[in-house]
DNA sequence: AGTCCACTAGTACGCTGTACAAGGCGTTGT
DNA sequence: ACAACGCCTTGTACAGCGTACTAGTGGACT
């Protein structure tokens, strides 16, 4: 990784320009690849084959940088258009959200709890403010938004949250520790094993990152819409602020993009 | 806070013996009064007027004592008893577990994510996973365990997860730049910052701690509940599991103990 | 009385974030 | 043409971290 090794003279300008967004490239492969733990600004500099201080003349301290890598990270997912039904637009917007954690893990652990506030990271809740303030829901319109949010958010976190280390070997023992449940302390656990083990969020010991669990995702975000569409209903029953989906409950809805007429 | 300077000779016996327990709870309050970045291997030690060598010799490392933390937190929310409607028992735990996080907010801060596994934190899975085999949700079952649990927990991480830093200026600073956030960049939160500030997850300058959510919390679990609910209605019309909840949609309800009659 | 072992003092190593002085280079002003 | 300034980097330094490691004392047991 080290592109070269310090050879310089004390005030030489180095031969590949060191940016801000060298720098944040950098501690994005760097936690892509080796780990969130195998981030420190001197693995940063040394990737880039610059002293630590450099760093901290670009960007600032590591709590910056990491705000910068999240707003990196998260300005890769894109906002649906085109989805005339709000509750289709929601379930694709999660999806793409917990895409684009799957596919950087790594980076989306460190990033989405340490939540270093930056502007950049604020498009996407605008974009579900906006959605969701078209439905009426009045006072309920940021319980709503916290719910979706959070529910979320903090799925994906807890998903992809690392079991104990990466040795290979604590994997298997982990796995054994679990298979070896006490019946007695754990009646339930132990009696429904083989519909929880490894996909159950407390009953597994592969990272969420390698055993996804992607069916009991759909299965959230389905009951928070449906619970959503139910109180609508009851609110308003005869007033559909948009395409209401008859279907309540049919899961792997197809995400067949209704027609045009977006952005009213 | 630490007790005695070092002045014992070298194989002499801490005056107050250190055992297990009083290291767990020498971290504990440490996380809990001085916040999760005071906590060390060293400052734990500092506190007990021990070197820090006599740790490993009684817990092990970190991880292994953050784990026991866990345990200890998380050993003081109780299983509800004697509540017969399986929703009202869901949110009255939902409800116990977010209020021991919010005694602690520092030790939930650092425990809820951290996962070091142990066993003793598996106590609420399989009282959750019993009450929820009940309802006869057959393959759904992992599906609403990890709804559930996903949801409550992440709720609660990303509520209590640290805004910028604890100094007073920055708060102050963070509300500011919220407050004069372009129009044109996010005219959502812009239009509804009235109904968002300071009570929307990444609209707000105070910390989960001193501000809670508890609205949205109770929404959330309303909006799962009523989902879940609404799916094993629509799945066996005319069987009812257990009491079932007529009202669907009153938020506020008032956590009345149904009956006796609990355990199956 | 002798032996062992549970347990703690103390040291050491390599790592971290980050502040700071020092100095070379390109740019600009005169 | 020359001087001065300011950008940007080197290099050093400091305090703190997790965690091995050795040394050695006291009480318990044989």
């Amino acid at each position: 990784m080290s592109t070269s090794r310090q050879g310089r003279k004390r005030g030489v300008r180095a031969e590949v320009p060191i940016t801000q967004e060298a720098i944040i490239d950098a501690a994005f492969r760097l936690i892509d690849e080796r780990g969130g733990d195998a981030f420190s600004m001197r693995a940063v500099a040394a990737d880039l084959g610059v002293f630590p201080a450099t760093l901290y003349w670009h960007v600032g301290d590591r709590a910056r940088l990491l705000g910068l890598v999240e707003a990196s990270w998260a300005s890769a997912v894109q906002i649906p258009e085109e989805i005339a039904d709000w509750r289709e637009w929601c379930h694709e917007l999660a999806r793409r959200y917990r895409a684009r954690a799957h596919q950087h893990p790594n980076v989306a652990r460190l990033v989405i709890v340490e939540r270093a506030r930056n502007i950049a990271s604020l498009v996407l809740p605008d974009a579900v403010v906006g959605r969701l303030a078209e439905l009426g829901l009045g006072d309920d319109l940021v319980h709503a938004y916290n719910s979706l949010v959070g529910a979320v958010q903090g799925f994906v976190v807890l998903e992809l949250a690392l079991i104990p280390d990466p040795e290979a070997a604590s994997m298997l023992e982990a796995e054994a520790e679990l298979r070896s449940l006490d019946p007695a302390s754990f009646p339930n656990i132990t009696r429904h094993f083989d519909a929880l083990a490894d996909r159950a969020l407390s009953v597994r010991w592969t990272d969420g990152a390698k055993a996804p669990l992607d069916a009991s995702f759909e299965f959230l975000i389905d009951l928070l819409l449906d619970g959503l569409d139910a109180r609508l209903r009851a609110s308003a029953p005869n007033k559909t602020p948009a395409k209401s989906a008859k279907t309540p409950a049919k899961k792997t809805a197809p995400a067949k993009k209704a027609a045009k007429t977006a952005s009213a």
